[in-house]
DNA sequence: TATAAAAACGAACGTTCGTACTTTTTTGAG
DNA sequence: CTCAAAAAAGTACGAACGTTCGTTTTTATA
Protein backbone atom coordinates (compact mmCIF):
# COMPACT_ATOMS: atom_id res chain seq x y z
CA UNK A 1 0.00 0.00 0.00
CA UNK A 2 1.58 3.60 -1.20
CA UNK A 3 2.04 6.29 1.41
CA UNK A 4 -0.75 8.03 0.26
CA UNK A 5 -3.67 4.92 0.80
CA UNK A 6 -2.02 4.40 4.26
CA UNK A 7 -2.73 8.16 5.26
CA UNK A 8 -6.16 8.07 3.48
CA UNK A 9 -7.15 4.82 6.18
CA UNK A 10 -5.36 6.60 9.07
CA UNK A 11 -7.39 9.57 7.88
CA UNK A 12 -10.88 8.06 7.40
CA UNK A 13 -9.87 5.82 11.16
CA UNK A 14 -9.56 8.78 12.61
CA UNK A 15 -12.71 11.02 10.94
CA UNK A 16 -14.85 8.12 11.76
CA UNK A 17 -14.14 8.49 15.44
CA UNK A 18 -14.77 12.13 14.99
CA UNK A 19 -17.83 11.62 13.40
CA UNK A 20 -19.28 8.95 15.57
CA UNK A 21 -18.64 11.20 18.40
CA UNK A 22 -20.12 14.58 16.89
CA UNK A 23 -21.81 14.11 13.51
CA UNK A 24 -21.35 13.51 9.91
CA UNK A 25 -21.56 17.30 9.32
CA UNK A 26 -20.03 18.94 12.03
CA UNK A 27 -16.76 16.82 10.66
CA UNK A 28 -14.59 19.82 9.38
CA UNK A 29 -11.75 19.73 7.45
CA UNK A 30 -9.28 21.74 9.29
CA UNK A 31 -10.21 19.80 12.59
CA UNK A 32 -9.88 16.66 11.12
CA UNK A 33 -6.40 17.88 9.83
CA UNK A 34 -5.12 19.36 13.20
CA UNK A 35 -6.32 15.99 14.59
CA UNK A 36 -4.17 13.94 12.07
CA UNK A 37 -1.61 16.43 12.16
CA UNK A 38 -1.86 17.23 8.34
CA UNK A 39 -2.29 20.53 6.96
CA UNK A 40 -5.88 21.71 5.87
CA UNK A 41 -5.38 21.56 2.08
CA UNK A 42 -2.94 18.65 2.60
CA UNK A 43 -5.61 16.87 4.01
CA UNK A 44 -8.08 18.06 1.45
CA UNK A 45 -5.92 16.81 -1.83
CA UNK A 46 -7.15 13.21 -0.44
CA UNK A 47 -10.87 13.41 -0.76
CA UNK A 48 -11.53 16.98 -3.29
CA UNK A 49 -14.56 18.24 -1.82
CA UNK A 50 -15.68 17.37 1.66
CA UNK A 51 -18.90 15.63 0.60
CA UNK A 52 -16.46 12.93 -0.81
CA UNK A 53 -15.03 12.88 2.21
CA UNK A 54 -18.12 12.12 4.06
CA UNK A 55 -19.13 9.77 1.44
CA UNK A 56 -15.80 7.76 2.05
CA UNK A 57 -16.22 7.84 5.57
CA UNK A 58 -19.19 6.03 5.07
CA UNK A 59 -18.17 3.45 3.12
CA UNK A 60 -15.01 2.69 5.76
CA UNK A 61 -17.32 2.18 8.42
CA UNK A 62 -19.41 -0.09 6.50
CA UNK A 63 -16.32 -2.61 6.03
CA UNK A 64 -16.01 -2.12 9.41
CA UNK A 65 -19.35 -3.04 10.18
CA UNK A 66 -19.81 -5.60 7.90
CA UNK A 67 -15.96 -6.94 9.15
CA UNK A 68 -18.11 -7.09 13.03
CA UNK A 69 -21.19 -8.04 12.45
CA UNK A 70 -21.74 -10.06 8.89
CA UNK A 71 -18.25 -11.72 8.86
CA UNK A 72 -18.52 -13.40 12.01
CA UNK A 73 -21.94 -15.50 10.75
CA UNK A 74 -20.80 -16.20 7.69
CA UNK A 75 -20.18 -19.81 8.05
CA UNK A 76 -22.99 -20.58 10.52
CA UNK A 77 -25.60 -22.93 9.08
CA UNK A 78 -28.67 -22.21 10.84
CA UNK A 79 -30.14 -18.93 9.74
CA UNK A 80 -31.77 -18.91 13.86
CA UNK A 81 -28.48 -18.85 14.95
CA UNK A 82 -26.94 -16.55 12.15
CA UNK A 83 -29.68 -13.97 13.80
CA UNK A 84 -28.97 -13.98 16.89
CA UNK A 85 -25.47 -13.81 16.50
CA UNK A 86 -26.21 -11.21 14.21
CA UNK A 87 -27.79 -9.14 16.82
CA UNK A 88 -25.23 -9.84 19.54
CA UNK A 89 -22.68 -8.45 17.33
CA UNK A 90 -24.61 -5.52 16.40
CA UNK A 91 -24.83 -4.43 20.07
CA UNK A 92 -21.23 -4.84 20.21
CA UNK A 93 -20.76 -2.99 17.31
CA UNK A 94 -23.03 -0.16 18.72
CA UNK A 95 -20.86 -0.23 21.88
CA UNK A 96 -17.26 -0.10 20.19
CA UNK A 97 -18.54 2.73 18.71
CA UNK A 98 -18.41 4.56 21.82
CA UNK A 99 -22.10 3.85 22.51
CA UNK A 100 -23.47 5.57 19.12
CA UNK A 101 -24.03 4.63 15.62
CA UNK A 102 -23.05 6.72 12.49
CA UNK A 103 -25.74 4.93 10.50
CA UNK A 104 -28.23 5.89 13.10
CA UNK A 105 -27.38 9.25 13.55
CA UNK A 106 -26.93 10.48 9.79
CA UNK A 107 -30.08 8.92 9.16
CA UNK A 108 -31.78 11.33 11.26
CA UNK A 109 -29.04 14.05 10.10
CA UNK A 110 -29.87 13.78 6.38
CA UNK A 111 -33.38 12.67 6.06
CA UNK A 112 -34.00 15.75 4.82
CA UNK A 113 -31.16 16.73 3.18
CA UNK A 114 -31.40 15.74 -0.21
CA UNK A 115 -27.69 14.26 -2.24
CA UNK A 116 -25.54 11.83 -2.65
CA UNK A 117 -25.07 11.25 1.33
CA UNK A 118 -29.08 10.57 1.96
CA UNK A 119 -29.19 8.36 -1.24
CA UNK A 120 -25.74 6.64 0.10
CA UNK A 121 -27.59 5.97 3.64
CA UNK A 122 -31.00 5.52 3.10
CA UNK A 123 -29.81 2.69 0.53
CA UNK A 124 -27.42 0.91 3.25
CA UNK A 125 -30.42 1.21 5.96
CA UNK A 126 -32.64 -0.26 3.33
CA UNK A 127 -30.04 -3.29 2.57
CA UNK A 128 -29.41 -3.88 6.05
CA UNK A 129 -32.99 -4.09 6.88
CA UNK A 130 -33.24 -6.62 3.57
CA UNK A 131 -30.46 -8.53 5.02
CA UNK A 132 -32.17 -8.92 8.31
CA UNK A 133 -35.42 -9.91 6.39
CA UNK A 134 -33.68 -12.52 4.58
CA UNK A 135 -32.31 -13.89 8.00
CA UNK A 136 -35.55 -14.38 9.31
CA UNK A 137 -37.30 -15.88 6.88
CA UNK A 138 -34.80 -18.16 5.96
CA UNK A 139 -35.42 -19.27 9.90
CA UNK A 140 -38.86 -18.89 9.15
CA UNK A 141 -38.48 -21.97 5.90
CA UNK A 142 -36.03 -23.63 8.27
CA UNK A 143 -39.60 -24.34 11.07
CA UNK A 144 -37.63 -21.88 13.65
CA UNK A 145 -39.71 -19.00 13.46
CA UNK A 146 -43.32 -18.34 11.97
CA UNK A 147 -45.05 -14.72 10.74
CA UNK A 148 -44.30 -11.58 8.76
CA UNK A 149 -40.29 -11.65 8.72
CA UNK A 150 -40.98 -7.84 7.61
CA UNK A 151 -42.67 -6.81 10.38
CA UNK A 152 -40.73 -9.08 13.06
CA UNK A 153 -37.55 -7.19 11.55
CA UNK A 154 -39.46 -3.79 11.98
CA UNK A 155 -40.01 -4.48 15.42
CA UNK A 156 -36.39 -5.52 16.02
CA UNK A 157 -34.88 -2.39 14.43
CA UNK A 158 -37.21 -0.63 16.48
CA UNK A 159 -35.88 -2.03 19.74
CA UNK A 160 -32.21 -1.08 18.20
CA UNK A 161 -33.54 2.83 17.76
CA UNK A 162 -35.01 2.41 21.07
CA UNK A 163 -32.31 1.33 23.38
CA UNK A 164 -29.91 3.78 21.37
CA UNK A 165 -31.88 6.69 22.90
CA UNK A 166 -32.92 5.24 26.01
CA UNK A 167 -29.43 4.85 27.30
CA UNK A 168 -29.09 8.33 27.08
CA UNK A 169 -31.61 9.12 29.08
CA UNK A 170 -31.46 6.91 31.62
CA UNK A 171 -34.46 4.68 30.86
CA UNK A 172 -32.32 1.56 29.34
CA UNK A 173 -29.17 0.39 31.16
CA UNK A 174 -25.45 0.01 29.49
CA UNK A 175 -26.13 -3.26 28.97
CA UNK A 176 -29.57 -3.30 26.88
CA UNK A 177 -31.38 -5.00 29.58
CA UNK A 178 -34.78 -3.82 28.34
CA UNK A 179 -33.66 -4.74 24.49
CA UNK A 180 -32.64 -8.01 25.31
CA UNK A 181 -35.73 -8.22 27.59
CA UNK A 182 -38.13 -7.03 24.66
CA UNK A 183 -35.98 -9.11 21.94
CA UNK A 184 -36.54 -12.06 23.63
CA UNK A 185 -40.60 -12.03 24.16
CA UNK A 186 -40.08 -10.69 20.23
CA UNK A 187 -38.67 -13.93 19.32
CA UNK A 188 -40.90 -16.10 21.57
CA UNK A 189 -44.17 -14.30 20.18
CA UNK A 190 -42.48 -15.62 16.67
CA UNK A 191 -42.24 -19.06 17.48
CA UNK B 1 -50.81 41.26 23.11
CA UNK B 2 -48.74 44.20 22.16
CA UNK B 3 -46.93 43.90 18.90
CA UNK B 4 -43.79 42.61 20.29
CA UNK B 5 -44.94 39.76 21.96
CA UNK B 6 -47.26 39.12 18.71
CA UNK B 7 -44.44 39.28 16.04
CA UNK B 8 -42.23 36.88 18.63
CA UNK B 9 -44.98 34.59 18.52
CA UNK B 10 -45.37 34.81 14.93
CA UNK B 11 -41.45 34.21 14.73
CA UNK B 12 -41.54 31.01 16.41
CA UNK B 13 -44.45 29.61 14.67
CA UNK B 14 -42.09 29.89 11.38
CA UNK B 15 -39.15 29.09 13.17
CA UNK B 16 -40.54 25.47 14.52
CA UNK B 17 -41.49 24.62 10.94
CA UNK B 18 -38.03 25.18 9.47
CA UNK B 19 -36.32 23.85 12.23
CA UNK B 20 -38.83 20.76 11.69
CA UNK B 21 -38.16 20.71 8.41
CA UNK B 22 -34.32 20.87 8.90
CA UNK B 23 -32.83 20.82 12.04
CA UNK B 24 -32.58 23.17 14.80
CA UNK B 25 -29.23 23.85 14.22
CA UNK B 26 -29.61 24.28 10.40
CA UNK B 27 -32.08 27.14 11.90
CA UNK B 28 -30.16 30.71 10.91
CA UNK B 29 -30.81 34.11 11.77
CA UNK B 30 -30.30 35.65 9.04
CA UNK B 31 -32.77 32.71 7.12
CA UNK B 32 -35.58 33.17 9.50
CA UNK B 33 -35.55 36.54 9.00
CA UNK B 34 -35.91 36.55 5.61
CA UNK B 35 -38.59 34.33 5.78
CA UNK B 36 -40.66 36.17 8.38
CA UNK B 37 -39.82 39.52 6.44
CA UNK B 38 -37.89 41.44 9.43
CA UNK B 39 -34.47 42.27 8.85
CA UNK B 40 -31.35 40.23 10.83
CA UNK B 41 -31.06 42.47 13.07
CA UNK B 42 -34.90 43.16 13.79
CA UNK B 43 -35.41 39.31 14.39
CA UNK B 44 -32.16 38.94 16.55
CA UNK B 45 -33.45 41.31 18.87
CA UNK B 46 -36.20 39.06 19.94
CA UNK B 47 -34.23 36.84 21.39
CA UNK B 48 -30.34 38.35 21.87
CA UNK B 49 -28.58 34.69 21.21
CA UNK B 50 -29.16 31.95 18.42
CA UNK B 51 -29.37 29.28 21.96
CA UNK B 52 -32.14 31.72 23.01
CA UNK B 53 -34.08 31.74 19.66
CA UNK B 54 -33.53 27.34 19.93
CA UNK B 55 -34.32 27.24 23.49
CA UNK B 56 -37.68 29.09 22.46
CA UNK B 57 -38.68 26.89 19.58
CA UNK B 58 -38.42 23.97 22.11
CA UNK B 59 -40.62 26.03 24.24
CA UNK B 60 -42.81 26.62 21.72
CA UNK B 61 -43.01 23.24 20.52
CA UNK B 62 -43.40 21.67 23.42
CA UNK B 63 -46.50 24.27 24.44
CA UNK B 64 -48.05 23.16 21.23
CA UNK B 65 -47.45 18.90 21.93
CA UNK B 66 -49.22 19.32 24.88
CA UNK B 67 -51.79 20.87 23.51
CA UNK B 68 -52.28 18.15 20.61
CA UNK B 69 -50.97 15.37 22.75
CA UNK B 70 -52.19 15.59 26.42
CA UNK B 71 -54.98 18.25 26.52
CA UNK B 72 -57.40 15.75 24.75
CA UNK B 73 -56.91 13.27 27.34
CA UNK B 74 -57.47 15.68 30.39
CA UNK B 75 -60.47 14.71 30.72
CA UNK B 76 -60.56 10.92 30.80
CA UNK B 77 -61.37 8.76 33.23
CA UNK B 78 -60.32 5.48 32.30
CA UNK B 79 -55.88 5.32 31.92
CA UNK B 80 -56.20 2.94 29.57
CA UNK B 81 -58.52 4.95 27.14
CA UNK B 82 -56.05 7.64 28.23
CA UNK B 83 -53.23 5.94 27.35
CA UNK B 84 -54.66 4.56 23.64
CA UNK B 85 -55.79 7.81 22.86
CA UNK B 86 -52.76 9.40 23.95
CA UNK B 87 -50.67 6.99 21.54
CA UNK B 88 -53.10 8.17 18.87
CA UNK B 89 -52.66 12.09 19.30
CA UNK B 90 -49.07 11.16 18.99
CA UNK B 91 -49.04 9.79 15.82
CA UNK B 92 -51.34 12.42 14.59
CA UNK B 93 -48.83 14.64 15.62
CA UNK B 94 -45.85 13.50 13.88
CA UNK B 95 -47.96 13.66 10.94
CA UNK B 96 -49.13 17.58 11.43
CA UNK B 97 -45.49 18.09 11.88
CA UNK B 98 -44.98 17.16 8.44
CA UNK B 99 -43.62 13.56 9.14
CA UNK B 100 -40.87 14.50 11.68
CA UNK B 101 -40.91 15.02 15.18
CA UNK B 102 -38.52 17.92 16.37
CA UNK B 103 -38.01 16.06 19.80
CA UNK B 104 -36.93 12.82 17.81
CA UNK B 105 -34.61 14.67 15.49
CA UNK B 106 -33.05 17.03 18.51
CA UNK B 107 -32.33 13.81 20.68
CA UNK B 108 -29.93 12.70 18.18
CA UNK B 109 -28.58 16.40 17.04
CA UNK B 110 -27.87 17.21 20.85
CA UNK B 111 -27.08 13.78 22.04
CA UNK B 112 -23.04 14.74 22.14
CA UNK B 113 -23.59 18.47 22.33
CA UNK B 114 -24.00 19.63 26.01
CA UNK B 115 -25.31 22.63 26.87
CA UNK B 116 -28.47 24.16 27.58
CA UNK B 117 -30.22 22.83 25.00
CA UNK B 118 -29.01 19.35 25.15
CA UNK B 119 -30.57 19.68 29.37
CA UNK B 120 -33.48 20.92 27.97
CA UNK B 121 -34.37 18.47 25.28
CA UNK B 122 -33.14 15.11 27.81
CA UNK B 123 -35.12 16.84 30.63
CA UNK B 124 -38.53 16.53 28.16
CA UNK B 125 -37.97 13.11 26.64
CA UNK B 126 -37.83 12.19 30.22
CA UNK B 127 -40.85 13.51 31.54
CA UNK B 128 -42.36 12.68 28.62
CA UNK B 129 -41.39 8.90 29.09
CA UNK B 130 -42.44 9.22 32.72
CA UNK B 131 -45.88 10.82 31.71
CA UNK B 132 -46.62 7.55 29.71
CA UNK B 133 -44.92 5.58 32.68
CA UNK B 134 -47.41 6.61 34.35
CA UNK B 135 -50.21 6.03 32.20
CA UNK B 136 -49.73 2.56 31.87
CA UNK B 137 -48.54 2.34 35.84
CA UNK B 138 -52.18 4.04 36.58
CA UNK B 139 -53.49 1.52 33.71
CA UNK B 140 -52.42 -1.58 35.54
CA UNK B 141 -53.58 -0.54 38.88
CA UNK B 142 -57.02 0.15 37.73
CA UNK B 143 -56.49 -4.03 36.38
CA UNK B 144 -56.42 -3.12 33.01
CA UNK B 145 -52.93 -4.33 32.13
CA UNK B 146 -49.93 -5.96 33.93
CA UNK B 147 -46.15 -6.36 33.99
CA UNK B 148 -43.66 -4.00 34.28
CA UNK B 149 -44.80 -0.41 33.16
CA UNK B 150 -41.65 1.46 32.56
CA UNK B 151 -40.46 -2.19 29.97
CA UNK B 152 -43.75 -1.43 28.02
CA UNK B 153 -42.94 1.89 27.17
CA UNK B 154 -39.76 1.34 26.59
CA UNK B 155 -40.76 -0.86 23.79
CA UNK B 156 -43.69 1.84 22.85
CA UNK B 157 -41.27 4.43 22.52
CA UNK B 158 -39.26 1.85 20.47
CA UNK B 159 -41.75 1.32 18.24
CA UNK B 160 -42.45 5.65 17.41
CA UNK B 161 -38.71 6.02 16.66
CA UNK B 162 -38.92 2.89 14.43
CA UNK B 163 -41.96 3.63 12.59
CA UNK B 164 -40.21 7.39 11.89
CA UNK B 165 -37.29 5.98 10.21
CA UNK B 166 -39.04 3.04 8.43
CA UNK B 167 -41.35 5.29 6.81
CA UNK B 168 -38.42 7.12 5.18
CA UNK B 169 -36.84 4.15 3.51
CA UNK B 170 -40.10 2.67 2.87
CA UNK B 171 -40.39 -0.08 5.55
CA UNK B 172 -43.41 0.94 7.01
CA UNK B 173 -46.32 3.08 5.25
CA UNK B 174 -47.88 6.23 5.70
CA UNK B 175 -50.47 4.82 7.79
CA UNK B 176 -48.03 3.48 9.94
CA UNK B 177 -49.54 0.31 9.59
CA UNK B 178 -46.80 -2.21 11.14
CA UNK B 179 -46.55 0.67 14.14
CA UNK B 180 -50.24 -0.41 14.90
CA UNK B 181 -49.90 -3.86 14.44
CA UNK B 182 -47.02 -4.33 16.40
CA UNK B 183 -48.73 -2.18 18.98
CA UNK B 184 -51.59 -3.85 19.33
CA UNK B 185 -49.63 -7.28 20.17
CA UNK B 186 -47.64 -5.07 22.57
CA UNK B 187 -50.84 -4.34 24.39
CA UNK B 188 -52.41 -8.25 24.29
CA UNK B 189 -48.68 -9.01 25.80
CA UNK B 190 -49.50 -6.82 28.76
CA UNK B 191 -53.08 -7.51 29.85
C1' DT C 1 21.35 7.61 -7.81
C1' DA C 2 18.48 10.50 -10.95
C1' DT C 3 13.99 12.01 -11.75
C1' DA C 4 9.16 12.39 -12.53
C1' DA C 5 5.08 11.79 -9.98
C1' DA C 6 2.72 11.89 -5.69
C1' DA C 7 1.94 13.97 -1.36
C1' DA C 8 1.91 17.73 1.66
C1' DC C 9 2.24 22.57 2.62
C1' DG C 10 1.15 27.74 3.15
C1' DA C 11 -1.35 31.57 2.07
C1' DA C 12 -5.27 33.49 0.39
C1' DC C 13 -10.20 34.04 -1.23
C1' DG C 14 -15.27 34.21 -1.08
C1' DT C 15 -19.02 33.07 1.68
C1' DT C 16 -21.84 32.38 5.66
C1' DC C 17 -22.85 32.99 10.22
C1' DG C 18 -23.64 35.10 14.94
C1' DT C 19 -23.27 39.22 17.21
C1' DA C 20 -22.46 44.34 18.47
C1' DC C 21 -23.27 48.82 17.67
C1' DT C 22 -25.98 53.06 16.09
C1' DT C 23 -29.88 55.07 13.99
C1' DT C 24 -34.60 55.24 12.40
C1' DT C 25 -39.37 54.03 12.72
C1' DT C 26 -43.36 52.50 15.13
C1' DT C 27 -46.17 51.81 19.07
C1' DG C 28 -49.22 52.92 22.76
C1' DA C 29 -50.12 55.19 27.20
C1' DG C 30 -50.96 59.74 29.46
C1' DC D 1 -51.48 64.90 20.25
C1' DT D 2 -47.09 64.10 22.63
C1' DC D 3 -43.31 61.70 23.58
C1' DA D 4 -40.76 58.18 25.84
C1' DA D 5 -40.21 53.41 25.18
C1' DA D 6 -40.26 49.53 22.24
C1' DA D 7 -39.42 47.53 17.84
C1' DA D 8 -37.07 47.29 13.67
C1' DA D 9 -33.48 48.53 10.49
C1' DG D 10 -28.70 49.34 8.76
C1' DT D 11 -23.96 48.65 8.98
C1' DA D 12 -20.03 46.46 10.36
C1' DC D 13 -16.92 43.10 12.44
C1' DG D 14 -14.55 38.71 13.55
C1' DA D 15 -14.50 33.90 13.19
C1' DA D 16 -15.06 29.58 10.79
C1' DC D 17 -15.63 27.11 6.82
C1' DG D 18 -14.73 24.86 2.06
C1' DT D 19 -11.97 25.54 -1.66
C1' DT D 20 -8.17 27.16 -4.93
C1' DC D 21 -3.53 27.79 -6.33
C1' DG D 22 1.40 27.89 -6.51
C1' DT D 23 5.22 25.90 -4.20
C1' DT D 24 7.94 22.62 -1.65
C1' DT D 25 8.93 18.13 0.06
C1' DT D 26 8.67 13.25 -0.15
C1' DT D 27 8.10 8.94 -2.38
C1' DA D 28 9.04 5.26 -5.42
C1' DT D 29 10.58 3.64 -9.68
C1' DA D 30 13.89 3.08 -13.65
Amino acid sequence: MGKGKQTKQQILATALNVATATSLNDLTIGGLATITGLSKSGLFGHFNSKENLQLEVLEYAQSIFTDAVIQPTVNMNSAMEKLLTTVECWLNWYRSQGSSCIFVSTSVEFDDQPGAIQDLVKKRLQQWLEYLTQLAQTAANEGQMKGDARQFVFELYSLYLGSQQMVWVGFEDEQHTRFKCALSALIQRYQ
